[in-house]
DNA sequence: TAAAATATTTTTGTATCCACGTATTATCAA
DNA sequence: TTGATAATACGTGGATACAAAAATATTTTA
């Protein structure tokens, strides 16, 4: 089974690994909001351990956009502004559109009904109103890059996904109807099933640029 | 004047900041080799302060993919393997094509002639041989790029051009002349005038795809 | 009331210490 | 000799205490 995401979880080798994936959850989550300041002491008190882990995975969060790092000011929540909300799906749509274009020529049948069992179940879930849609949105997005076999590729859109993660979930308790997605969604395995990637690869484009604008009420206006 | 790479030198804040400057440019001008270990006692000693900013310096640079860390086992130079490098280019091509595309409606005349200036001075560089045609490649690309005025997109490919500039320090010091470059560079500008998004879009990608095998023979067999 | 001076809190970095994993070397048996 | 194994040196990951510098908050003064 190739690398997909969400990351399943493993146990964590070090103390910053632990912190990396404890903060990251709760940003995740949205236990902490934009612009919240991530006092080292108290994150470390909170996991048991020092504030060194803490500080280190804090460089690595940063690194990834969720976090903002100023010299002796400290760690502050990022919050997106509508443009790099824009940003990061024009991205998303050319790297995911990549991904299915190099996914399309070795997808069997068996992985074709693999990613319709989990519409499915993103489906159920966006029914039963939980928000647990938002993974399972993730899982389906997840396993077709997966299927580009691109180790780099695939950590690239895993990260943007992250990034966004709390907006989907506020986007997504705020307008509760499973909305359009499922026929989107189903168009994008439609696409992969007609063999013409350079289709496909515009039918994902399209697919993700779409929903950004509907995201876009639901960014902080803070920065 | 827009954001742009490679990265203008800028006062370093923080200790941290200088290990990571200090260490990338290393990595950049080939000066540690991959596999080679980076001991932080060492490195600290070299630039003069403690272990713990190398050690926080050692997570961004890992996040940047230009080293890797393993726990227990300290941190080893990366080395790309042939795939490896492929892709990075594969991602380089569709993201500096958005570049293309989204910059393109807002160049004008002034900024055309920069860039043929840019692919000038690149040329220069080439014909002397000095191997600051990496520097002044990268420079073309990053003034396209930032053309562009999505910080976010111009971080990326910027991350991208410093994890394979080694390899391209090592190609054009082995193949030193000025080869199909110049043309290259040439008909992107071109299309950039032609008023065609997608078509520029499309020669930016393929200019990208068409390096990538020359420099393949660079990689090391590392890994 | 506004500005200046002072105190406080945070952040950042240093120095030192220790337990533990890894790698290397030396030792010993086949 | 050669292969396995034990001893050792080294580096890593982490803790902790401390100092300096910066930012923030507070008080004093004009």
């Amino acid at each position: 089974m190739p690398a997909a995401f969400p990351a399943e979880p493993q146990m964590s080798a070090t103390a910053e690994e632990e912190a990396y994936r404890h903060v990251q959850r709760a940003l995740r989550f949205g236990r902490y909001k934009p612009g919240d300041r991530l006092i080292p002491e108290e994150i470390a008190a909170e996991i048991g351990m020092s504030r060194m882990p803490v500080r280190e995975a804090f460089r690595r969060l940063a690194s990834d956009g969720l976090v903002v790092l100023r010299p002796n000011r400290g760690c502050v929540v990022a919050g997106l502004t509508v443009d790099e909300l824009y940003e990061i799906f024009e991205i998303r749509s050319v790297l995911e559109g990549l991904a299915v274009r190099l996914a399309m020529p070795r997808i069997d049948e068996e992985e074709f009904e693999e990613l319709e069992r989990l519409l499915e179940r993103m489906e159920r879930a966006g029914q039963s109103g939980s928000s647990d849609w938002v993974v399972r949105h993730q899982e389906f997005h997840g396993r077709i890059c997966a299927l580009s076999r691109r180790p780099k590729l695939i950590h690239q859109i895993s990260a943007l996904h992250v990034v966004i993660e709390p907006y989907m979930r506020i986007w997504f308790d705020d307008c509760d109807k499973p909305h359009s997605a499922r026929e989107e969604h189903a168009a994008v395995i439609a696409a992969l099933r007609s063999g013409d990637e350079l289709h496909a690869e515009k039918v994902m484009q399209d697919h993700i640029l779409s929903t950004a604008p509907m995201l876009a009420e639901f960014v902080s206006p803070s920065r």
